[in-house]
DNA sequence: GTCTCTGCAAAGCTTTTGCATCGCC
DNA sequence: GGCGATGCAAAAGCTTTGCAGAGAC
């Protein structure tokens, strides 16, 4: 991407959409916070920082805009609110999101996977049914909070 | 399951609860109705039908109750409602929600899968993540539209 | 008889919408 | 200057909660 702010300008007009100062603002929040899994207050918090004026209801008309538009993704951590992060940068066809979600700390990882395109290939052949897209969530314990409660186990020795 | 009911009445006491009229039909009416998955104004109605003085709000709050028990699995398919379903009988630890949703009828089919125990075991080797449930969603076209969608191309010779 | 559960209504929360104003093109 | 975008506030929609009465044990 040798100017993505460029690219999203050009992206808005050809597709009859005006360049604003918000909508700016609020993809390059997101863009700074890669990984990041935002809720539309959290989004509506961070442009506020540097745009005060801005409406909370213009976030979300933004993040619906710019999830039409395939410049960011849409997820769901199943707690009653919608979260966007920055998109896959030029592929637009092919998201996958699989998130890994810690009970504990409620950390959030992302990792990629190619087992799954086997597993839709093979859903293809066998139940004829044509995947275009998917959402996986794999809920445990991560890294660090496994080992606070090996230490924890170790420690409790009094 | 010998006598699922009977079952389910223990669990309650077991767990200091009590066995009410209330509970037994919103069990029930999820029983009636494996691999659907009902938001809860559909369980509402459904009760309704042959306990019409039940309260929405019994429903909220009896949903919770058996899905905190392991009896019923809680699912989300991102349109803002929050569903339920009959959970895997016998295997209160691994409940595998593994959901196709076709993008144009909004049919949901349900599919087991042995091909993510072995992603699971990757990821807690590879990433130190100790996976326990997970929530998989598979978005794309079933058969029935598919062929639809065939047949409408064939059809239009015109 | 006690203590939990239910039903109703009201409140809570996130998200959407209406409308006058503002600002990009 | 025209028309889309914004900001505010109000509304909408799902879910939760408070409370008095009912019901399980």
């Amino acid at each position: 991407m040798p100017n993505s702010q460029e690219d999203f300008k050009l992206l808005l007009k050809q597709n009859g959409l005006k360049v604003t100062t918000q909508r700016v603002a609020i993809l390059e929040a997101l863009k700074k916070r890669p990984g990041c899994h935002l809720t539309a207050e959290e989004i509506y918090d961070c442009v506020k920082e540097e745009y005060p004026e801005i409406g909370l209801a213009t976030v979300y008309r933004t993040v619906q805009l710019l999830s039409d538009l395939n410049v960011i993704d849409k997820l769901s951590l199943d707690d009653g609110y919608i979260r966007y992060e920055i998109g896959k940068m030029e592929q637009a066809n092919s998201h996958h999101h699989h998130h890994l979600i810690c009970l504990n700390c409620g950390k959030v990882f992302a990792f990629e996977d190619d087992l799954l395109e086997a597993l839709e290939e093979r859903i293809r052949k066998t139940l004829n049914f044509q995947v275009v897209d998917h959402e996986v969530k794999l809920f445990g314990y991560c890294k660090d909070c496994n080992e606070q409660s090996d230490n924890s186990r170790t420690d409790s020795k009094i």
